[in-house]
DNA sequence: AGCACGCCGACT
DNA sequence: GTCGGCGTGCTC
């Protein structure tokens, strides 16, 4: 037999088959350890096939790394298929697998058991040992009792010398166990809630329905979790696995617990909060089949489940299903393969689909669900639209509006809490000489540094440098500087100042640097530590808060600024979601929503919670604009050290795209010109965007990428990105 | 990616 | 004379 081998080095000129022979058997899908060159490399047996065409001779795989297939053969199905979009066999295969597992830096955790040997009763056994052997015989009873126990155990009560001997007499079985490093989850009490009749029809829809994709689009409070455990339960009765996927920091205990108390053993967590050795275990208890829910972030979708009835995406929207670095995938790309190979279900679930997910359902793509109501039937909170230009003309020149000072006051009044979300993080987004106009700027980026007056720091937001605040101009000595936009840290110190008595918490990027400390912060708000919780978009997902009464939005408008054609949709999702945090149970809610442009439509929808208008108005322009759904925007971003490299690079780059749209009508744009961002971390940045007939993408797509890749040199590096989440 | 071979500068 | 710089070429 002959093995196709593809070795673990992530270089594409490697990346490729390498046939060994073998003296063992081994199965497609392993783990192995080959010679290479003058030195020797892991691999994965991808192919077994009976005689191979190569030249050389070939060598011999040199051992077996694991005790069986760590890749299924879904997976390398997978693999094949994401690499038609550019990417390395291999970069496929290390996201399906533990990191630490390669290199054999994670092992099983094993634990040598003693058994009594069951052929013989207590008393044969006993009378095989000298009455004298008094620690032997103890031995021998308990284990009798006990059927079987830790080594570790029996030979520390008793002693290590004795069980040694007994095991050489064959009265104690020696057996070695796999054990867990299974995180312990929170204990929740799992009983199962009564279903409304908008949940009872979805699941349904869902378990009797046809494979394919679901899209459930349900409000705030609609209940969708509760299905979302249903069908996985069906899906368990039929012998079927589930995926179960949420949004990067939605992965609470709450959540883990919810599903621990329902699923038990049967659920394995994969998050980023694991050690090494759990994640393993987590990862080879779905592999064996002793687990069969998968639960996780978005890598949780390469889960080795085998048989799939049903795969969930919560927060379908969510941004953190598409991985930034390489290997960039879109989870539900990735989703959708899987789902289409094991003939299972697809459920996507929002309350603010994305609108290319939303047009798919529309058009019958996908199967709409729609549940309007909440569960307990509470009403949304009013949304109330603040136009910032009549606060300036009345005279308030603050960041906060009258209406949302009068109603910070009545709620810490109450007793209740308040939620301040803008997102932009730090003091003031700059600082200005304001004699001679000087700006201070970040020397690797080109962007203006923002003022961090907690620490007395300038920083630059995308490369993260770090530098000494001014307090006086260091061009003309002037001492008054104008601070600019404001952020999170302002927010906060204003609150303070306005509201002495208001205990505050800060929740961004930089309240969090440590790990867990978005919990202590989510937790202490939680449990009444404070009145107002200020932070940037990472307080606007999924948290229950039963105190806050008011939201205030303090600067809708942030996401419009980057004039993207997201930038809409990005806005509904943030104000939509901003808005389910205030008024739960008992208590009503309001948000204030603070905008200078109150008359853009995406604030008129949101504010009626309209999201169908929205998709109306939205899809519309995207049909006007072309851009997705009505084509892919592919974005070769050009970087060289050199900005003239860049330029000439980018600009060839472009007029070879344009060779390619003169032979195929699938192009339909091409543009070139430097990245909203001009330089990031040194290097200069220029950006060829094409626009492609979405039903042509997939043909198209290899044109694109060779050309990409040629442009390649010593001088520049290219970068392909497909629908990116933002131009910078 | 590594690890070799290979052809030119500053040291004992 | 030799130790060592890193260019570039190959890995079943």
């Amino acid at each position: 037999m002959v093995y196709e081998v593809i070795v673990d080095i992530s270089n594409s000129e490697t990346d490729k088959v390498f046939d060994y022979l073998s003296p063992f058997p081994v199965e497609k899908g392993e783990r192995v350890l080959v010679p290479f060159g003058r030195r020797q490399v892991e691999g994965f047996v991808i192919g077994v096939k009976e005689k191979s065409d190569c030249r050389y001779d070939l060598k011999d795989i040199m051992v077996r790394l694991d005790d069986r297939p760590v890749i299924l053969p879904e997976m390398i199905e997978l693999a094949a298929h994401m690499r038609a979009t550019d990417l390395r066999l291999i970069d496929c295969l290390r996201l399906f697998v533990p990191s630490k597992l390669r290199g054999g830096r994670v092992k099983a955790l094993t634990r040598n058991f003693l058994y009594f040997d069951d052929s013989r009763t207590l008393e044969e056994a006993l009378g095989e040992v000298k009455p004298s052997a008094k620690a032997q015989r103890a031995i021998l009873t308990e284990l009798y009792d006990l059927r079987f126990a830790p080594e570790a155990r029996i030979s520390e009560k008793h002693s290590a010398s004795a069980v040694k001997a007994l095991v050489e007499k064959g009265l104690l079985i020696r057996k070695s166990t796999e054990l867990n490093r299974t995180p312990e989850g929170m204990i929740y009490d799992g009983k199962r809630v009564e279903l409304t009749d908008g949940q009872r029809e979805a699941v349904g829809k869902i378990a009797e329905g046809a494979p394919g994709t679901y899209l459930i689009h349900g409000v705030t409070g609609s209940g969708k979790t509760e299905i979302y455990l249903n069908l996985i339960e069906k899906t368990l009765a039929e012998g079927k696995t589930a995926i179960m996927l949420v949004p990067e920091i939605s992965l609470t205990p709450q959540m883990l617990g919810i599903f621990r108390a329902r699923f038990g053993d049967m659920v394995s967590v994969l998050h980023s909060g694991l050690s090494d050795g759990e994640r393993y275990d987590e990862w080879r208890r779905l592999l064996t089949g002793s687990a069969r829910v998968a639960l996780g972030a978005r890598s949780a979708v390469f889960a080795p489940l085998k048989g799939i009835g049903v795969i969930i995406i919560d927060e379908e929207h969510d941004s953190s299903y598409v991985s930034e670095n390489n290997p960039r995938y879109f989870t539900s790309e990735i989703a959708e393969f899987r789902r289409a190979y094991n003939g299972a279900k697809l459920v996507l679930g929002s309350a603010t689909p994305s609108i290319e997910t939303y047009y798919k359902a529309v058009k019958g793509e996908y199967t709409l669900i729609t549940l309007d109501k909440r569960i307990n039937r509470m009403k949304l909170p009013e949304l109330e639209t603040v136009d910032m230009r009549d606060e300036i003309r009345a005279g308030n020149t603050g960041i906060f509006s009258a209406r949302l000072l009068s109603g910070l006051e009545q709620t810490l009044k109450d007793g209740n809490q308040a939620m301040l979300f803008l997102n932009r993080r730090g003091y003031a987004s700059f600082l200005r000489c304001r004699s001679c106009g000087f700006v201070p700027k970040c020397p690797s980026c080109e962007v203006s540094l923002t003022y961090h007056k907690e620490d007395g720091s300038l920083r630059c937001h995308y490369c993260g440098a770090k530098y000494r605040a001014i307090d006086k101009c260091p061009v003309c000595g002037y001492e008054d500087l104008k601070e600019g936009k404001t952020g999170t840290e302002k927010i906060e110190s204003e609150i303070k100042r306005i509201f002495p008595e208001a205990r505050v918490l800060r929740m961004d990027n930089d309240t969090t640097r440590q790990r867990d400390s978005y919990k202590e912060i989510l937790t202490a708000f939680g449990a009444g530590e404070a009145d107002v919780l200020v932070g940037t978009q990472m307080i606007a997902k999924g948290h229950d808060f039963k105190n806050v009464t008011l939201v205030g939005i303090v600067d809708a408008d942030v996401a419009l600024y980057y004039s993207d054609y997201r930038s809409a949709e990005r806005t509904f999702q943030l104000i939509t979601q901003m808005a389910g945090r205030a008024g739960r149970e008992s208590k009503p809610g309001r948000v204030v929503m603070q905008t200078y442009s109150p008359n853009h439509y995406v604030y008129k929808f949101a504010k009626n919670y309209d999201y169908r208008g929205f998709f109306e108005k939205e899809i519309n322009t995207r049909e006007l604009t072309k851009y997705p759904p009505y084509s892919k925007i592919v974005r070769l971003l050009v970087l060289s050290d050199n900005a003239d490299s860049a330029r000439d690079a980018s600009r060839a780059l472009c007029a070879e795209v344009v060779s390619l749209k003169a032979k195929t009508p699938g192009i339909m744009r091409v543009q070139v010109m430097p990245a909203a961002l001009k330089k990031l971390r040194d290097y200069y940045r220029y950006q060829v965007v094409a626009w492609i007939d979405a039903e042509a993408a997939k043909e198209i797509m290899p044109y694109i990428y060779a050309k990409a890749n040629a442009a390649n040199s010593a001088k520049v590096t290219v970068f392909t990105e497909v629908n990116p989440q933002q131009m910078l």
